[in-house]
DNA sequence: TTAGTATATGAACAGATATTCATATAAGGG
DNA sequence: CCCTTATATGAATATCTGTTCATATACTAA
């Protein structure tokens, strides 16, 4: 054994041994777009008023300080993710939030926040 | 009352309800771009393989089959965001793991992708 | 010192993305 | 019917971001 870094010289062993329970590569890419939908400011805190109560397009967008435009492309996202359900009454869409993690992810990165100060 | 939707007209009371108990607007910030450094590909692989074993950067490069200086960018990212820490040998610069989170960070998504499958 | 290796960094480019604006759809009231 | 309101959508734009390439730094060995 040399004294030479053993950078790129991982065994075929090693290697399968830190592969090994790996998701696939698939999966994870759904993981990152799972997360980045989390990434975004406005997308965050359209998802804290929703996780206080249910919320039509409107009241999202004088919460937040948005146009119902961008608030309505950003539940869009959302929807497509299965993050937020809706539900229709009359021209009025209610949106709510469609996952139980969703408070969990919040603690999580708030307790990361906090140890990090 | 009238029959009129109560978008828009949200009563103050109801607005402080809504607000009450949500993190300030900068700590929604903090958390959404916590989130944004798992919302990429090569940064969550690189988290994943740091999450079998320390790894120097040309180990992390060979595995997740990217060039060493993109590596190195991207840790820069997870150092600055106290993900990852470092340890010095010589030339050579192992990484590990900052967080205790990470694990549980990747089961709550791992957890909403298969329930929505 | 000189050469070689591991890592870091800065600039530049390409691709992604959030917002805005204009417009479309859809439902209700008059 | 028409008019208004609530929401959705598409295109355009400006900003952000990840990679690459070239180069710099830092350490080791000869």
């Amino acid at each position: 054994m040399s004294t030479q870094c053993n950078c790129k010289m991982i065994s075929a062993k090693e290697i399968d041994e830190i592969k090994q329970g790996l998701p696939a590569a698939a999966t994870i890419e759904d993981m990152a777009n799972f997360f980045k939908v989390f990434g975004d400011f406005s997308r965050l805190k359209l998802l804290y008023y929703l996780s206080k109560a249910e919320l039509c397009v409107a009241d999202l967008a004088s919460l937040a300080g948005m146009q119902a435009s961008a608030v309505s492309h950003q539940l869009k996202t959302l929807r497509l993710n299965r993050i937020v359900k809706y539900r229709k009454e009359g021209t009025v869409v209610y949106y709510s939030l469609d996952d139980q993690h969703i408070e969990g992810l919040f603690e999580l990165a708030l307790t990361h926040l906090q140890e990090n100060r």
